[in-house]
DNA sequence: CGAAGCATTGAAGTGCGTCAACAATCGTGG
DNA sequence: CCACGATTGTTGACGCACTTCAATGCTTCG
């Protein structure tokens, strides 16, 4: 059931099998969630995370005038809310965006992990500042990138962080985002969003249609968009 | 030494004079850094942290063609780079803004604490997940803001920070910052950043002049921003 | 099969960028 | 303490990337 989230891991660090026990015995029960729905809202008092077992998920912040920007796409693998177990209440919404499947981890038990299994916590300390660190390759994109090498980054990076979990086919994987979504990720409008995709397309570099996309011109498509994995920490790490 | 620093992490939780004394020995050693100076570049490998005793600096990314996101303003009492002791690398530059005395916290020193001060390890854990909510506030502004709503909020945060450690007098406090870097905190170019300022002080909410802000209408320059303060997490809890 | 959401297109508008010049301030050395 | 070059702040004219508004066709799914 963790197989994808333990393959994001194994990508910084070792993880043991006594330490993928403990891992596994996080889980406390699994929910479902159809497409669409909110999962946490902002403020919500919080005593579990969830590990996304399945399917994708937006984090999104929103102001008074329904202007939404979305801070994070989570996959499969990814620990969606691991934050809320310091924070106690999250400052933005999580949304499925496909029916997805969650591993729920009461916080009890990451309070356990923290006192008897330190690694184990420095490990998850790590996949928060991951998390991080995307924010601030995001933020870079928003505030320098021009739309279309905004565009062609956020391809680039889900790609390599879909393989990382072998969720990605010959350059092309499942994109389950409406252009209303891609324009909340990007921070543009869905015209100029929808105007965008179509350059991308007209200069061959990405083709997609019915929620999939190919990569087909990868090296020109990290090189508009200036891309280095760098930030996702990708390699191997003493811990 | 650690007043500041100490402050700030009462805001959100307690902390025993024990563990007072824990925190002070985690500092080895003092950095004193003049103002303009590149304290850690990306890439580089870390085996130490620098928590801001005084001073300011800022974090940032770079394009290849020279355009610079700031991702986040580093006031005194924060650890600067805390992430880089699970990272080992930073994916974006430490540069001072000031005069900067740093403390500088072995990673040895860090790994112990996980190891033998759980608690404290989770506190610290929060900082940085404090860090992550800042970086996606002003990725909603980024996206979804106007340059004055943004500019804003940018004045009404630092207020908000500053005041934690009491580094606000009367709703004034030093902003050194150049409009330049003003400008890379906000997405802007320098000629738009110094008219938003204008017209900040033209509607009478700012006073901005040799280096120091002066907050004139609090008020209306949090319903401009839509400012929220849950996102910095100020109130307490257990942990 | 109808309604609702989604994708696409065109035309016109605007917030912010670019370019260029100049003024004010600062830091440094003479 | 002044001179002076460099950095910072300010202003104007003009341009463009992206927005806004509005319409139309295309999917998808009760």
């Amino acid at each position: 059931m963790l197989g994808v989230h333990l393959r994001k891991l194994r990508q910084r660090t070792t993880v043991s099998a006594e330490e993928e026990q403990i891992i596994t015995a996080l889980v406390a029960g699994v929910r479902e969630v159809r497409p669409d729905q909110a999962v946490v809202r902002a403020g919500e008092e919080l005593s579990s995370s969830f590990l996304l077992l399945d399917g994708w998920i937006a984090r999104s912040k929103d102001l008074a005038g329904g202007e939404r920007q979305i801070t994070e796409l989570n996959l499969a693998g990814d620990f969606v809310d691991l934050h809320g177990f310091t924070l106690k209440r999250l400052d933005h919404d999580l949304r499925s965006l496909t029916p997805c499947r969650l591993g729920v981890v009461p916080h009890e038990r990451l309070r356990a992990l923290t006192e008897e299994y330190p690694r184990l916590a420095r490990i998850y300390w790590l996949m928060t500042n991951i998390d991080a660190a995307i924010h601030r390759e995001w933020a870079l994109s928003l505030g320098q990138r021009s739309a279309l090498s905004h565009m062609a980054h956020l391809f680039c990076e889900l790609c390599v962080r879909l393989d990382v979990t072998g969720l990605v086919e010959n350059a092309a994987y499942d994109f389950p985002l409406t252009q209303r979504e891609v324009a909340e990720c990007l921070g543009l409008t869905v015209v100029h969003a929808n105007r965008t995709i179509q350059e991308l397309r007209r200069r061959g570099l990405i083709a997609l249609e019915s929620r999939r996309v190919r990569i087909l011109d990868r090296p020109r498509l990290e090189q508009l968009s200036e891309f280095e994995p760098h930030y996702l920490s990708l390699e191997l790490r003493e811990i």
